[in-house]
DNA sequence: AGCACGCCGACT
DNA sequence: GTCGGCGTGCTC
């Protein structure tokens, strides 16, 4: 029988908006399959990984297909289900296959080649010749074999190369080499065990007699054997590392492996082994706890989505837990969503001490190395009992899941949740949703300030609802004082930022020996130094923004792009030395604090102080064990945080939240001073939160003081539905992107010309954002409503379309076009 | 995303 | 004159 010839479509792991077909040699027809990784030469040299997504016999027309060189997995490393989740990601958020495939891989999974420049073998070197580049480049390879296409760029001290590269190439004195290696390495461990020959006790003794005479460093590192063969006598074998360590030289080892009395072994070992070790602690619910457990439970009989509003320390943790202990029971896995997962070790320290070793961890701090770990135990999972719970951030839903039950979904309304950059930019937390309901599986929206999105499908019953409205060990809600700064500062009672009332109750605290938070959505010190007689502001030289002054570096830096210069000391434009400081961020406020309460400890948690790897865990535990007393931050100190010894909480500058130029920001600014609020009153006492703030009367802090979410939800609701916002309407907005200032407007205006004619005055645009240059480039804006009741994938697939036909006039080319879905 | 081809300015 | 800069188009 004529054996067929199949075609591969593969994913490159490239922003391309297509597939590519590539025909599958009769030798490998055998070990190809959906899901496997295939190296692909793509373009004219360049080498990938690719990811097969369909096979099939039809050969392209209008060219002829290149052939796979060569199968990489035994196995699919990508499942069915999953490849299916990346389509619809691709499809939702309007972004390439290849995009979702390089968000969702880890990146050790994903090759890619580099071009080598090597000596050729029948090289005849006639110096003169030579130009001097080309000398140079020969030289090197004298030294060293092989050298990259970077190292000869450095070598050269110029970037274009090619010609060179080139030249030297038609003399026939190099030749190219594309080198693709396997990025995951197993990690390997030695071993030391007896060889048959040493099990023999006579030998045995004839070997200890000669040692102790010639070779005592021997019999010791022999006898160190024993004495953990001995203890354990299932042990048959040692790790090298330990053994050595008791006190034995590599050279005595290698002497008695000589001897043949000693095997070295080397085994692949995990790095992720998780420890089994669980504290089975009995889990006690609440009465309130118990219900709202039994409500979800009920809820997720008839709906495949449940919403949990719980209030700040109602206990969420605990209802969660049983959740996924009856799923983990039923044999299936659990995903476990975070906002951000460095900010999540208390939750993980709880669900370790629960579950003990089924639970993995999977984040962006992880090294590669362990990430593949993390995915192939995944992959296996099904079948074992490994990895059974996966507690991530939102990348860690790309993981292959076989038989996922349950997808919990914590802080549901965080942001964080959304990817804004690169592409995909996806909502974590909607792609979740879809991830559960592909997957036969229930997802559990958490929190105690839920998105209006999800509590808007709460109420219209596309989401079930549960409540809790306890606090755990019936603790009160927090007592909310108003500090109103416009009558203190009329009243010439402010110190600085602070107001008397605020100044007061943290002296109250600290004196009872209290713990206290502020938190003030700002960091850096000064976000606004300003020339006192000519209003002048330093700018940044890249991006339309004023520079932020950072004290502890004596800096102003750029929040956009990092470009940061020195505080100039008179001013640029008219030369006067009257530079003033306006507004404040958490270094001013820890600064000054330590001028009110000289003796106490003050720690401060924002982006500036947890740059380094452990910073953030070293201020939490320090705070934890009262080392430190006041802890001042950004919206970082909001998320998954239990303190119990903390009962004031200070809110600096309520009107800087209020006033932010977006629809959501009345939202955004009940949720995070509900949450900083929660952080307040622990184990049956009351605890106590000032905000700050000019505006008193403002709706929005009239809802928090009640601790009415509901009031707010509704006003809420009123405005977006007035205004054409989610969830009544639908957004995507498109940014245009360019370096000339002109070419972009123009562009922008052609572009949004085309939208108009088919949506109308469903777009608005085109407009400058809030920041109208960014590294360099001009931007430029429209924003795209799409009614309830019109079709998404239809204004989607226009969008699309108009975008494509866009790209491809050439004054437009060279205009990026950022879309994105359901934005922030 | 790379990478090659092709067209214009500052230098041997 | 060419070298080397970057804009444009293609990759199965």
């Amino acid at each position: 029988m004529e054996p067929v010839t199949l075609f591969a479509d593969v994913i490159l792991p490239l922003p391309l908006p297509r597939l590519y077909t590539y025909r599958v040699p009769q030798a490998l027809s055998g070990e190809v399959a959906t899901g496997k990784r295939v190296i692909v030469q793509f373009g004219r040299q360049k080498i990938y990984s690719a990811l097969i997504s369909t096979l099939h016999t039809q050969a392209p027309a209008g060219y002829e297909a290149k052939y796979l060189l060569s199968v990489l997995d035994e196995q699919p490393v990508v499942t069915e289900s999953q490849l299916e989740f990346w389509k619809w990601i691709s499809s939702y958020y309007m972004c390439t296959l290849g995009e979702v495939m390089t968000a969702a891989l880890p990146s050790a999974l994903k090759l890619q080649s580099e071009t080598r420049v090597l000596l050729s073998p029948e090289a005849e070197v006639r110096h003169e010749e030579l130009s001097d580049k080309e000398f140079l480049i020969i030289e090197a390879l004298d030294v060293q074999s092989a050298l990259t296409l970077s190292e000869i760029s450095k070598i050269l001290d110029q970037k274009t190369i090619f010609p060179v590269v080139k030249s030297l190439l038609e003399k026939k004195l190099v030749m190219l080499e594309e080198e693709i290696e396997e990025k995951y390495r197993p990690r390997k461990v030695d071993y030391v065990s007896l060889t048959p020959r040493a099990a023999g006790e006579d030998w045995m003794r004839e070997m200890f007699g000669q040692l102790e005479k010639s070779a005592p460093r021997q019999l010791d590192l022999l006898m160190a054997f024993y004495k953990h063969t001995m203890q354990d006598r299932s042990l048959k074998k040692l790790r090298k590392d330990l053994l050595l360590k008791e006190g034995g030289s590599a050279a005595a080892l290698n002497a008695l492996v000589k001897k043949e009395v000693f095997l070295i072994t080397t085994e692949a070992e995990d790095r992720v082994a998780v420890s089994g070790d669980k504290e089975d602690r009995e889990l006690r619910l609440s009465e309130a706890q118990e219900q709202a457990l039994e409500a979800i439970r009920s809820e997720f009989k008839v709906k495949d989505v449940v919403l949990l509003h719980g209030v700040t320390s109602s206990g969420k943790t605990e209802v969660y837990i049983r959740l996924i202990e009856e799923t983990v029971k039923a044999g299936r896995q659990v995903l476990y969503l975070l906002p951000e997962i460095a900010l999540a070790t208390q939750i993980i320290r709880r669900l370790k001490s629960h579950f003990g070793g089924i639970v993995g961890i999977y984040h962006s701090r992880f090294n590669e190395q362990e990430r593949v770990e993390i995915w192939n135990k995944a992959l296996s999972a099904g079948s074992r009992s490994d990895m059974q719970i996966i507690v991530g951030a939102r990348s860690s839903m790309f993981l292959p899941f076989s038989n996922l039950g349950l997808v919990i979904v914590d802080e549901e309304h965080e942001t964080s949740y959304k990817q804004f950059d690169p592409a995909p930019r996806y909502n974590a937390r909607d792609a979740a949703i879809y991830l559960a309901r592909s997957g036969g599986a229930k997802a559990l929206l958490g929190s105690a300030t839920p998105s209006i999105e999800s509590y808007y499908n709460a109420e219209h019953r596309k989401y079930g609802l549960a409540e809790l409205s306890e606090r755990y060990g019936n603790t009160e809600l927090p007592e909310i004082i108003l500090a109103d700064t416009a009558e203190e500062k009329r009243k010439k009672t402010m110190k600085s930022h602070f107001t008397s009332v605020l100044l007061a109750s943290i002296g109250e605290a600290l004196a009872k020996g209290e713990q206290v938070i502020l938190f003030q959505n700002r960091r850096g010190y000064a976000p606004l130094i300003q020339c006192g007689t000519c209003a002048w502001v330093p700018q940044c030289l890249h991006c339309d923004v004023s520079l932020t002054y950072h004290k502890h570096h004596d800096l102003l830096r750029c929040h956009y792009c990092g470009y940061h210069e020195k505080p100039p000391s008179r001013c640029v434009a008219c030369g006067d030395s009257h530079i003033q400081m306006l507004g404040f961020g958490t270094e001013k406020i820890e600064d000054e604090l330590a001028l009110f309460f000289p003796e106490v400890r003050i720690a401060r948690m924002d982006a500036d102080s947890t740059r380094s790897k452990n910073a953030y865990q070293r201020i939490i535990t320090d705070f934890e064990n009262k080392e430190t007393n006041v802890l001042v931050g950004t919206q970082m100190i909001t998320k998954g945080l239990d303190f119990s010894n903390v009962s004031t909480v200070g809110i600096l500058n309520a009107d800087s939240m209020l006033s932010f130029p977006d629809f959501r920001a009345f939202e955004r600014s009940f949720q995070l001073m509900i949450q900083v609020s929660g952080r307040s009153g622990r184990r049956g006492k009351r605890g106590k939160v000032i905000i700050q703030t000019a505006r008193p009367d403002h709706p929005v802090i009239a809802h928090i003081l009640a601790h009415d979410y509901k009031a707010l939800f509704r006003k809420e609701l009123m405005e977006r539905n007035q205004f054409g916002f989610p969830p009544f309407f639908r957004l995507i907005e498109i940014t245009l992107r360019h370096r000339d200032f002109n070419v972009l407007n123009h562009a922008a205006d052609v572009f949004a010309a085309h939208l108009k004619e088919v949506f109308g005055d469903r777009l608005l645009g085109p407009e400058y954002p809030l920041i109208p240059r960014v590294k360099n480039y001009y931007l430029k804006r429209v924003l795209l409503k799409i009614g309830r009741d019109s079709s998404v994938v239809q204004a989607k697939s226009i969008v699309s379309g108009l975008v494509l036909d866009f790209k491809g006039r050439k004054e437009f080319s060279s205009v990026f076009v950022q879309v994105d879905v359901d934005p922030l």
